[in-house]
DNA sequence: TCTTGAACTGAACGGGTGTTCAGATAGGGT
DNA sequence: ACCCTATCTGAACACCCGTTCAGTTCAAGA
């Protein structure tokens, strides 16, 4: 039966992967049994070791994979911010549109990168970990830079870094594509949170 | 070897929910073995089922403890921000400090209420999302109300209210009682973004 | 046409799962 | 001193787990 049509490791290796994220944001990764993973590809069990080693590595892999998505992607946005002047209240706007809309088109795997953490090894763990400080100190030097030129009103970057991202992840919790609000306008509008969230008092002396 | 000194229900009953809220928040609801919990507890996993008919049930029943122990604690503040004023800046001010006060005292409870939801049967689920929206729902008052008088700029009151929630919630991931910060602090710290963000702009109008 | 080997099956491995229950144990009431 | 019963043990139940592997199948290369 084997060597049907199409089914060769190019598609299935990915099938397994998407049945995995899918299954793993669902249910939770102790919850999902590989027999499950298996069925949802339609495929016994044994199959899934050609494209794993173990279920451990499937999971590692698809958060290591989306984490340099995210990075990767973070650094192609950069270019942009700078073309449209660059400063730091640009970077942290940009920031903000640019976390909504690329965590809103992959719920799942923004979901399992931070529910599923602590079921990796410590060696997954501590390689995932760096990858995320990475993406988090992006976020911490735009606040830097703004509160050096005394645009931000921060007392702790490390801190602050933390809540915007927390509320900026929490949209994950409730958007739904055909909900009241539209992608641009939950963009928008928590943009406008952020930015105001760090802005510094404009001084009644500068007016008066 | 049964009834030992000070082995009674009373004693056994808390001591196997305090083992199970311990080793789910550390490893997840489906990672954790009856027999684990047993253990933990120093009895056979029979002995467990003197205290919850099933595993299931010790999760909600955890869940739901927590729950209300949040409402009710959050309905005992009110009186005391009435008697600061009790205008909706000081509402919100104490929700953001009782938030991550609270919080921070209870990080296991926490967080299983927002990791371990979706191992609840459907009942249980909706059961805890209405003690959950009822809490937002305290929030998004407070905001209606800022907002009505012109206090607060908030163009979505319920969006508003599960980003700062979020940007709350997310305390719990870093905090730690030996840290760099304060409680206090950090308390401050929260209470002032979450002001900043939604403050409506001081017209330039009025100081011209 | 024959051979090769990648892709997959299906059964098996040892071990862990939630849950049940007959029986042992021992403190409190009489 | 005795019994009662709340408390707990330890074994058993049927089933599921991750992983391995000998054997089967079949598209492609020679």
């Amino acid at each position: 039966m084997a060597r049907k049509q199409g089914s060769h490791s190019d598609i299935t290796g990915p099938r397994v992967r998407a049945a995995a994220l899918k299954l793993f944001a669902a249910h939770g990764f102790a919850a999902v049994s590989m027999r499950q993973i298996a069925a949802e590809v339609g495929v016994q069990a044994g199959a899934l070791y050609l494209y794993t080693p173990d279920k451990q590595t499937l999971l590692s892999d698809l958060l290591e994979t989306h984490m340099g998505e995210v990075l990767s992607a973070w650094q192609a946005e950069l270019p942009r911010i700078e073309a449209r002047g660059g400063g730091p209240e640009a970077g942290l706007d940009a920031f903000a549109r640019f976390h909504i809309r690329f965590h809103l088109a992959r719920p799942q795997a923004v979901f399992i990168s931070y529910m599923e953490l602590r079921n990796l090894t410590p060696e997954n763990f501590a390689k995932l970990e760096a990858m995320r400080k990475q993406y988090e100190d992006g976020l911490e030097q735009i606040l830097i830079e703004g509160k050096a030129r005394g645009l931000f009103d921060v007392s702790d970057t490390k801190l602050t870094t933390l809540a915007l991202i927390s509320m900026l992840n929490g949209v994950l919790t409730w958007y739904k594509p055909e909900g009241r609000l539209s992608l641009d306008r939950v963009e928008s509008i928590y943009a406008d949170m952020v930015s105001k969230s760090v802005r510094a008092q404009e001084r009644s002396a500068q007016i008066a």
